[in-house]
DNA sequence: TTGACTTTCCAAAACGTTTTGGAAATCTAG
DNA sequence: CTAGATTTCCAAAACGTTTTGGAAAGTCAA
């Protein structure tokens, strides 16, 4: 509604002494400067976004890219994440903007129109894969960018993760501590960096304990693919006695596939999944998970990409959260 | 990168023409059109969107806030619908911007700075109440925005929104015609509009059978909501037979609640929920619920916020979507 | 052949900021 | 009292579009 000219104008100043004021210059009195700030608040000025971010080249806008997979999206604390990631950047006067796009080739033609049309002056990219090209593209471009998980190169970028190969180390070295001696991976699809991760954790524990079979199926990350493994794993001749599950959601398929087989979670097999999901606390059994140690994940990816857009180098914005084994009742000691 | 002086001097033209040009005028000629589209995409030319909007005094965005509850957030589902709609924006050139924002206060400030920088064309509010000052605030602004879910007076805004009444009362009578006569209700804080309509769906049901008892207990719309619903509902003295829950992730808490109480749902007591989630299927029993019987509701909310955009009046875009029962094994004949 | 239309183009003025490069006015030191 | 330094302000030039209001050339009818 009401511009700097009108400001100025009423003020009887001119319009570049009534900017300097509000963004803080030393070359306006101090007088002067509360007397605008005072006028500003009054007549509800707020700068015209567009305007300012054409003379100052910048979007002041944070893009983050959503591959829509047709049907599912990630777990709710997906969505938890971005939101905590955007109130931090709202502090800062930087939006947050969602950009879906229908699979991988969509992806990166959306970072190319947003990118080359300047609507964005960093980015976050998420389900981060250990080959992945949004990384490339973005490095290449010299874009300012966090990654929530690594990549297979990740001392090359900024990147928050949780340390999930410690997390399904543990988990399994738990399990082993237990009595069990077979001790069976569902994996989600490994190009995934998450996934290959925990599975790394998975076979680090199995080399511990003087590596017996590995026992595994990989299969997409939800509960009909936690279902499908289940039921694979189960078949065959000698069939595991513990489940380490890539995510609470193929963890809740797979009690599912348990239970029609009669097995009852917990006392004949024991089940581990990861995200703690709200609803791990309600299957039946409640599900044993793990879960990133930290409360504010989204707040500190903002953090990092703040230090990021002020100059930091990326090296030094490398974080990785202890995850934090959550025990419930799907696993127990061996038979 | 390349702006339009660039290209009108690399083809000997005027910045007008070639503005004009590949905005698709009539008074540029057939063959300059081609040739300054060709350089266009040649020079890989993307017009620069601060200045755009500047001039056209358009944000070319549209904003949606969310109101992000410490801990929570809605169901997966949601994500979804966002994608699917800022899918359909995309291809008119719309971003979509999300604003988190901390409790309700927070969310009248973000909508006055929003709409105050002009950063919006239009909004799209989620989470609709019964009463909703965001709706108020809109309408009195004459800003563009579609509800997703209705208001108290549903005919003064565009709005897409699921037949829950409809698909309680249904749920109810199928109950009624297995003989149960106990049916209670599991609600969702009755501000929200979809818990309310939900709810009456329930009470119009319950009317038809000549209103017995009314069983009902309120309670956030997450499992231990529901969980904590189902053990008060169990304590009656005369406890229901049939348990109607607000959403599929309180339907869970209460499984687990009956669970606890060794009563088995779907032969013993009857529980049905609402949205379908991807883990609903893996329940155990799983778990009996219904859903919108439509493929792309964030894609119809795109559309209508466009014909919003492109002029319709507001009671031209109003769309209830019939619900679709999807019957699992968590209900069956009373005994 | 001429006047009126059409077609095709363009110069210049916005849009609302930020930033550059001074210019007055005031102060300070000698 | 004066030269220089400091403080406080400002006019004007960007930033990259879109749009207004023609102008020049070409076409058509009489």
């Amino acid at each position: 509604m009401s511009n700097l000219k009108l400001l100025a104008q009423s003020l009887g100043l001119s319009i570049t002494t009534v900017s300097r004021a509000l963004d803080g210059y030393a070359d306006v009195a101090p007088a002067t400067r509360e007397r605008v700030q005072a006028a500003a608040r009054a007549m509800n000025y707020r700068p015209n976004p567009a305007a300012r971010s054409l003379r100052r080249r910048k979007a002041e806008a944070v893009a983050v890219t959503l591959p829509t997979e047709p049907g599912r999206f990630g777990p709710p604390i997906f969505l938890n994440m971005l939101a905590a990631c955007g109130q931090r950047l709202a502090e800062e006067g930087l939006d947050l903007m969602l950009l879906p796009t229908a699979g991988r080739a969509g992806e990166m033609d959306t970072y190319r129109r947003v990118l080359d049309g300047r609507r964005a002056d960093a980015v976050i990219v998420v389900r981060t894969r250990l080959e992945d090209e949004r990384v490339a593209f973005l490095t290449e471009r010299g874009i300012p960018f966090v990654t929530h998980g690594r990549t297979a190169r990740p001392d090359e970028h900024a990147f928050i993760d949780g340390d999930g190969e410690a997390g399904f180390g543990d988990a399994a070295r738990a399990l082993a501590a237990l009595g069990h001696r077979r001790i069976a991976h569902i994996a989600a699809p490994q190009d995934l960096t998450f996934a290959h991760l925990r599975r790394q954790g998975w076979l680090a524990a199995l080399a511990d304990m003087g590596s017996p079979d590995r026992l595994e199926y990989t299969a997409p990350p939800t509960e009909a693919g936690g279902y499908e493994a289940a039921q694979w794993l189960l078949r065959q001749s000698a069939p595991p006695t513990a489940l380490l599950c890539a995510t609470d959601s193929m963890a809740i398929g797979a009690l599912s596939a348990l239970k029609e087989r009669g097995l009852a979670a917990g006392r004949e097999i024991a089940v581990i999944g990861h995200d703690n999901l709200p609803s791990a606390a309600f299957t039946d059994p409640p599900l044993s998970s793990m879960e990133i140690a930290a409360p504010d994940v989204g707040r500190q990816l903002a953090e990092m990409l703040l230090a990021r857009l002020g100059g930091r180098e990326a090296r030094e914005l490398q974080t990785i959260l202890p995850v934090r084994q959550v025990p419930r009742a799907t696993h127990g000691p061996a038979n």
